[in-house]
DNA sequence: GACTAACCGAGACGGTACGTCTGGTCTTTAC
DNA sequence: GTAAAGACCAGACGTACCGTCTCGGTTAGTC
C-alpha cells in the first residue's frame, strides 16, 4: 500500500508548489550542502508554507529524494556502444559526478540521511537504486548475449565488484578514482567475475 | 602539530570523566541510534558537565570517533592463519558486525556524519581507516611472500574490490552478505586481482 | 511609536499562553523568590516554549512587570473617605503589603532588577509608578479643594516626604513601620508640607 | 559569634591579594556595572584564584560591600558648620554622588543584591548603614543642643523624612534632586519634625 | 636551616540557566 | 477547502558563571 500516508486529496494538489519546492530543495542543497539544508529554508525559498511541505512529504530527505528522482530519470542509464568496459566506465563516471563533491551533493546527503532513517532508506532503494540495478543487469545480459561476458557470470557479484569501489571510497573518504584508475578497476572487476573462482 | 587546538591543559584532565563520556556515547548510540544521540544526553548519562565535553571535543562526532577508536584498537585486525581467503572472510565478518544494524551502529552514524563534516571525515580517515588499510596491506604482502597471492597484484585495487562490496551494500541498503556470499565475493575479488587484466 | 520592538504579529498572539506565562511568573516568584525565578522554570510551569517567552518579552523582569501591572490595576489606588491622613495610611499599608516580605515580593524583585537595567527601569516608571503618582496627586488636589491641605502645598515634595520613608526603610533594611509609626510619619510629613518653610 | 565562618587562618592571609581583589571589584563595577560584574572577572583582573575569593568572602556582594566599606570610611560623614540645613544638604549631596549613576554605582548594586540576600542585607545594615545613622543622630543631637532643632524632635522620624526622598527617587527612577530641590526637601522635612503634629 | 602547614595561582570539574535555533504541529486569514 | 503566513510546543544547541575541588609552588612560622 505505497503512498498511503497522503491523507489530503492529491487531485487538488498545486503542481506549481510542488515544482517550486523540489527546485528549491535541489538549488539550496547545492548552495549550502544537504546538512545545512532545512525545511524552513526550502519553504522560504519556494515561497511556500512549511505546512504544505509537511503535508506531502514526511521529511526533508523525502523531498530531496523526489527531487533527485525527478531529475535523474534517464540520467546515469547504461549506454550500449558494444564495448562493455568503456560503457561501464562511462556510466560510472556519471555516478561519480553525482556524488561529487560529497559536501554539496544531494545524492550523498540523501545517502547519509538514509543511514539512520529506515523509511527513507527503503524509498531510496526502491525508487532510485533498484531501477539502476535493473538497468545494469539488462546491459550485462546484453553483454552476455554479445559474448563480451561469460554466460555464467554472477551478476550480483558483478554489481558488488563494479560499484563497490566507488562507494567504498566515498564513505571512507579515500578520493574518487580518475579515469585511468576507474578503467583499471572495471577491468579487474570484470576479470574477477568472468569465470567461477577456482576452489581448492 | 596535530592535537594543537586543545587550549586546556591536558595534564589536568580527568581520565574518569573521559572514560564515562566515551562509554556513555557508545551505550546511548546503541540504544537510541547515532541520529538521536545528543551531547546533552551523553553529559547527563556520564554525570558530567556539558562544558567538559565541549572542552575536549569539538562535536558529538569527535566523541563517538574517539570512543570507537578506543574500543576498536586491535579489533578488526587481520588474522594470519596461512589461509588468505579464510582470513579475509574472518576480518570482513568483523567489519560487517561493526556496521550492523546500521541504525544502531556507532560506526555507521559516524560515517553518515562525516559525509557532511570535512573535519570529521579527515579524523575518521586518519585515525580509523588508515591504520586498518595499513594492516590490510601488511597481511596482503605476507600473502605475496607466502605465494598465496601474485607478487605483482595491485593492492590498491585489491582494497577496493574486497571492501567495496560491503560499503556498497551498506549505503544502498542492499543487505549484508551471509557467510557463503561473503566467501564468494572474496574469491571473485582475489581472482580479479591475481594478475593484470588482459587488454584487448 | 511605543511597543515597536515587537516584530512578531501581535494579532496572532495566543492569549492563553500569555495568561499562563504571567500567572506562572507570579506564582513561582511567590514560591521561590524573584532571585531564583528563571525563564526556564516559567516556561516549564506554563507548559510553554521558552521561545514564546523570548518572542514577546526581552527579559524575565519584563514578564514580571507585566504580570504585576495586570494584577495591580486598581490595586493600591487612593481611597477617599474625606480623612486625608487616614486615607494615606490605608494606601501606604497597601504598598507596604506589596513589598512584604522583600525576599518573596515580586515588586521588590522588580525594583532590584530595574536598578541595573535601564530599559526595565523606564518601563517600571511609566507603567507602574507614574499612574500611582497621578492617582496620588489627584487625591491630594481633592484634599486641597476640601481644605484639608494648604492650597499652595508642593505636591512633589509631598510625594517624596510621604513615600520616601517606606522605600528608605526597604532598601536600607530598617524594617517597615507598624500602623502607629506609619500614622506618625504621615502626620509629620503633612505638617512639613502644609506651608512653605521659613527662609532665613 | 561573628566572624565564625572563617576557617582559614586570617594571620596568613595575603594582604596584597585582598587589596587587588577589592580594587578590581570596584573598578570593574564602575566599568561594566554591578549586574555584569562576576567573581570570575574579579579573579582574572586581580590575577587571583577564584578559590582565594571564595575562601574569604561568601559572595560577590560581600566583596563589594567590603570594598565599599573600606573606601567609604570617613566619607559621607556629617559636617558641622553650625548651619544644620546646609550641613544636611552637603552630606546628602555626598550620598547622592555615591548613588549616581545607578547603573554604575557599586552602592546601588549592593542595595539591589541585598534585596534578595538576607545575609548581605544584614551586613549592609550593620557595617554601612548603622554607623551613618549613628553619625546622623550625633549631628542632630548637636543641633538640638545648639537650639537649631526642637529638643523633642523625633530623630527616627527625622531620619525617614530626610533620607527617604533620595531612596524613594532612586528606586522608582524619578531622578535625583538638584541642589535647589534638595534644599527645599530638607527644609520641608525639618519643618515637619520641628514639633509634634497637631492631632485633630 | 629544614620542616611543615596552609595559603596561593591556576584552572578543570559538575551544575544551572542562559538566549538562540530548528523541527514539526496547529491556528488564523485570504482567496 | 487549500494554501500562505507564522505562532506555537518541544527541546538541543553551545556559552557563561557559579561554587567546589584538586594540583604544584611558594611562603610563613616552628623546631
Amino acid at each position: 500500500m505505497p503512498g498511503m500516508p497522503e491523507s489530503p486529496n492529491p487531485q487538488r494538489r498545486s503542481e506549481a508548489s510542488r515544482q517550486a519546492i523540489l527546485g528549491s530543495a535541489l538549488q539550496l542543497c547545492a548552495e549550502v550542502g544537504y546538512g545545512r539544508l532545512t525545511v524552513e529554508a526550502i519553504a522560504a525559498h519556494a515561497a511556500v508554507s512549511k505546512k504544505t511541505i509537511y503535508r506531502w512529504w514526511p521529511s526533508k530527505g523525502a523531498v530531496v529524494l523526489e527531487a533527485l528522482d525527478d531529475t535523474m530519470t534517464a540520467v546515469a542509464d547504461h549506454p550500449n556502444t558494444g564495448d562493455l568496459t568503456a560503457d561501464l566506465c562511462t556510466q560510472l563516471s556519471g555516478v561519480i559526478e553525482l556524488l561529487t563533491p560529497p559536501s554539496r551533493s544531494a545524492a550523498v546527503g540523501l545517502i547519509a540521511e538514509a543511514l539512520h532513517d529506515d523509511a527513507l532508506a527503503q524509498e531510496l532503494r526502491e525508487r532510485i537504486v533498484r531501477p539502476r540495478i535493473a538497468n545494469f543487469e539488462q546491459r550485462m545480459r546484453q553483454a552476455q548475449a554479445d559474448g563480451e561476458l561469460a554466460a555464467d557470470a554472477d551478476l550480483d557479484v558483478a554489481l558488488d565488484l563494479i560499484y563497490g569501489p566507488i562507494f567504498h571510497r566515498l564513505v571512507l573518504h579515500l578520493g574518487m578514482p580518475d579515469a585511468a584508475q576507474l578503467r583499471s578497476l572495471v577491468e579487474h572487476a570484470l576479470r574477477g567475475i568472468s569465470s567461477p573462482p577456482a576452489t581448492h
